[in-house]
DNA sequence: TATGAATGAGGATTCATTCAT
DNA sequence: CATGAATGAATCCTCATTCAT
């Protein structure tokens, strides 16, 4: 908790998230749609202001800039993306200490899923700008890492010494799942591969069985 | 992205490449580095021409309009991409009907790492574009779908009635496998995270491993 | 010359024209200024900001194109030439049972004299561009035909009728006196050419004399 | 003939027209179509270069600036149109004493009719550029004046003391058969109004009418 | 609080013209 | 004689932002 340029933007959101007026609600909804659409730097505050029908001063006047509504969108999305990643499938989790890394695995896919699908919009406006804009990246990179990798990585270093996964790095393990795990949120809402004709539970389980087995046929019998 | 046949396009764009000026070679350096900085959208073609020391009017005597620059730059790696990606490493690998996926897979892997070192700043720019440009992706997606996918699924096939794989849809397993492989690159070249301590041979290895057999520790004993 | 719809582009205009401000007026104004002197096609809309003491997105931001500009300068004038020169002169006309069609032709020409006088600079605009923007003329035409023509030619018709004028077919009269008329208001508003040192009253009788009577001297006495 | 400038330009064009190239040849008539299609100042000269096979260079090296290919387009056209209109027509008739001015007027209109319908596209141009263009038609009106008015006024004259023509001033008189007759060339070649039903015969016929005698029905009788 | 008119810097693009080959 | 690459000023237009009401 240490990121102080982000906290402050964040708790500047948080102060004006009280009084949110109507309009307000009204421009944030039509931002995130029309950033999901075509791009933050392809979608023009007129065209905001427009389609959310709202004076375009009115933006200005409870966001100051295009820069900070972007943040007003991106931000109340990640601070409910870290705290439920981390806590609430995290220690859920921890206290049923009869669970193997498995159900661990599959609980918290499951967990984020339904999450990303309630905002999938705002997902792919993060997902893209995270990717598109550098300094966004970087400022919200560190931050990241201390809230959800460093919590996450504590799990796998318990299964670990469990003797349930293989003896590599945590950070290894860990960015190895993150990638299977994000690629395929990325590739099914963001990307919106339609290459599967499991249904959703098939879906997920087939992830974590792959993240667990990989594709090798086990040698059968003896 | 007016471009309406990508095929068109490529042909138009081989013919230019051999009249290729010094300015022309330089605007389109330039371009690249620019565009994997900051994005397409975010870079004018005012700068571009500054930073390529060309007058702004060079740019379009050349390339008409700023999309077609973009294809300029991301046409000539794609073609190139792809039939080396299924061919080179594949009919290379095919032949040698010794071989195990595991090492089909490590060579294509090792092949493809080695293009994208050589070509990183057009990868971001191919990455950022395709994830941010929704007409761009949808135009180039069928051209990759069958050029690549679909002969690498051939090979999965191949080796799933060798008995070498699980028997799951070789497409689930062909996804599962470049999103790993397609994630890995993407963290490493793109995002540009730093996360490993390891060698590039080992990184890859512990890729391949992975792929293969996942984070499970094996039951030991007997 | 993109609008598609006149009426639409009329109506369109004539709602805008209601809250039009000081800057709008002085926009119009100088627009017609700039282009009676140069032409359309030769006169900037940085020419016309400057000139108008208005930053140059101001134009755009009330008008969109400079297309529109031009149509938003050229409608409102035909808008009124043609209801008037249909109606006012005409009605006025018919109702006074006796007049003769040469005293209708004569009342007809000063009204429009008057017109054209009080707004010879958009006079000139609009026979410039008509002549010049074929686009533009086709999509007047027949709205101008279906106004004014039409009405004219019944006018014409009843004089026929009553035995005043020669037997040839209305619209070729009519096509002849527009000729003389338009070609009169053309020299002298739009080639600005001073011929004549006949007072105005003078040059009309002339003019409806000549219509009348032509040019040949009758064959005198008996 | 005291104008300079243009005799210069004319002159200087006499010039280059002997050593014509058939390169030369192809810019101007395709400089002719296109500037009669969109206008001069709608017509770049890369547009032309591409029409016309040629280089855009080629263009310069021959003409220097676009302005004087638009003379040289022009000019030759005027040279002719203005003797021929002058002399033969003219003089033809003038030496048969017994024709009358009807007669005339009809060879005079016959003759430049024939003209233009030979050279439709660059009357287009002429009539479009003299009205749109304030310096074209400020230099060559004096040129058109002393050329060919004052020869024709001076048949006029000419005719009014035979007693054919009514008692106003010549230039009047002039004046006004210049504009229907004008008018008729520029309704039908440049408007491209396709207004009558008649024959060219009788067209021609009917105009000639129009003028000597107008549009009153000959009170009958007596 | 909300508006929307106004701004002017900056964007992509066009174009007449030059010049080395 | 002919070319066509190169230019850079100028063009139309967009946009984030400001401010008086």
């Amino acid at each position: 908790m240490s990121e102080e340029n982000l906290l402050d933007a964040i708790i500047a959101q948080a102060k004006l998230s009280k009084k949110q007026t109507t309009k307000q609600r009204k421009i944030v909804e039509t931002a995130v749609k029309l950033f999901a659409e075509k791009g933050y730097a392809n979608t023009s505050t007129s065209e905001i202001a427009k389609s959310a029908q709202v004076a375009e001063g009115t933006i200005f006047r409870h966001y100051g800039t295009k820069d900070n509504l972007l943040l007003s969108v991106i931000l109340p999305f990640i601070k409910d993306a870290m705290p439920t990643m981390a806590e609430a499938a995290f220690s859920e989790i921890m206290t049923k200490n009869a669970a193997c890394f498995e159900d661990f695995l599959k609980a918290l896919i499951k967990n984020r899923l339904l999450f990303i699908k309630e905002n999938k919009e705002i997902f792919q406006v993060v997902v893209k700008e995270l990717l598109y804009n550098d300094e966004l990246r970087k400022e919200l990179q560190p931050y990241f890492f201390e809230n959800i990798m460093q919590r996450i990585s504590k799990v796998i270093t318990m299964f670990k010494e469990r003797g349930e996964l293989i003896d590599i790095s945590s950070d290894t393990l860990l960015n190895m799942i993150f990638n299977v795990v994000g690629s395929y949120f990325v590739s099914r809402f963001v990307l919106q591969l339609a290459y599967s004709d499991m249904d959703e539970e098939a879906e997920v389980e087939n992830l974590v069985r792959f993240i667990m087995d990989g594709i090798r046929k086990p040698s059968q019998g003896m």
